[in-house]
DNA sequence: ACCTGAACACCGTTCAAGT
DNA sequence: ACCTGAACACCGTTCAAGT
């Protein structure tokens, strides 16, 4: 059955004429519901009624589509208000980064393959480095936390995207399980500490969090003690 | 020329007689000298002189040959002798743990891949679970600082492969030169912090780390303390 | 017992040809 | 100007057949 009845009611009328947004749509959709694998530029065409090989008048190749896509999701980051202390803006930024690619676990990879300098990119980067700087981070340590915030949320976030491709619930009881079942005497450690194993991710982010955060306050109040000095001496 | 002399002098001789680990030892030499992209059945095939679908008969599947691989490099983590106070043992651990990821890129995702319960992962989570109740955790807050610890090593490892792949040495220039290139009225903090932008990736390494460490030492100071306190009422 | 070879159902991408 | 269709050079994997 080729026709589909009303929708076909105009003589030759296509269903969405292709564009690059249009193109982007269609991939999101099929990532998000059937995961980075089925992505395929075969895939893509087929769900826009259109030849494969018509995308690439619009992409120059598939890792162009990707990387279109990656911005596109980081554009939801900055759509969001960010406000408060730098503290609360900086866990926020972080929490909300993690968020985007937890909602989107395709494109992760393509997220981080991203070079730094994307539009949207830059507007989340210029949020945390001002909240790095008004946590009293000189330029130097404020480069240097913005590399630790993004590995720990982009790697993390990736990790995650991974675990998820496996089926994580039965492997974390699976893997509980077996910790506690080694032998005791040469595995003493993994036996006692098997029933508390991975716990909810959240919660280990929010530690990570925490810890991060923390350091970045310590810092900052390091610099603003080591300047006081500085002034009382001069 | 399909003859090479010397090396098929008896009549009939194979180079290598297949077996898992001769397939693992192809696929590692591929992996570490053509990347990730490069292994496939037919390759290693070709690597080993004999056809692809001859592997099938050692491994179920390419994953279960790439689990496998994972598994003989975690080894190389247990091989190292590690000795001393638990800071400096859990550091090492956690140091050598990046170190083998980072000499196997190719293999990083395999690797994370792998449930916790492979036999080489397991002695390597005995002695990290040892150093974290050393430092004075509960057996929750070992459990939760080792998923902490995971997520930061394997985070970090999976990342710096991926960026591996693209030419980092190139992007990190353009993109420092594109943050202090905006408009500095919108963008005043990437322009301020742009020269100092992506330092070695050791060195952010290693500051994440000693936070890691200092928020363990801290945790298991504030444990101790608690204890005292209960033994002083009791 | 172990390996081969043809085959199947997929990929991304190119390019001449259609409308 | 935009899309199609055939084609190319790849994948992982299966299975009957060879030795």
């Amino acid at each position: 059955m080729p026709s589909r009845g009303a929708e076909d009611s105009k003589p030759t009328a296509r269903p969405t004429r292709l564009s690059r947004d249009v193109i982007l749509d269609a991939a999101q959709t099929i990532g998000d519901h059937e995961g980075a694998a089925a992505i395929t530029m075969r895939r893509v065409g087929a769900e826009l009624g259109v030849d494969p090989t018509a995308i690439y008048r619009h992409f120059r190749s598939k890792d162009e589509l990707l990387v279109a896509m990656a911005d596109r999701l980081f554009a939801e980051v900055i759509e969001r208000e960010h406000t408060g202390t730098w503290r609360e803006r900086l866990s926020a930024l972080l929490i909300d980064g993690r968020a985007v690619y937890g909602a989107h676990p395709s494109f992760v990879e393509a997220m981080i393959d991203q070079p730094d300098d994307t539009p949207h990119l830059q507007r989340i980067s210029e949020r945390v480095f001002g909240a790095l700087r008004e946590a009293g981070l000189s330029n130097e340590d404020a480069a240097l936390f913005y590399d630790v915030c993004v590995r720990y949320v982009a790697g993390t976030s990736l990790l995650e995207a991974i675990w998820q491709r496996a089926d994580v619930e039965t492997s974390v009881v699976a893997t509980r399980r077996a910790y506690a079942a080694l032998p005791p005497d040469e595995f003493p450690n993994c036996v006692a500490v098997a029933p508390h194993l991975y716990r909810d991710s959240d919660d280990v982010f929010k530690v990570g969090l925490e810890m991060l955060l923390d350091a970045i306050e310590a810092r900052g109040a390091r610099a603003a003690a080591a300047k006081d000095e500085g002034t009382e001496r001069g």
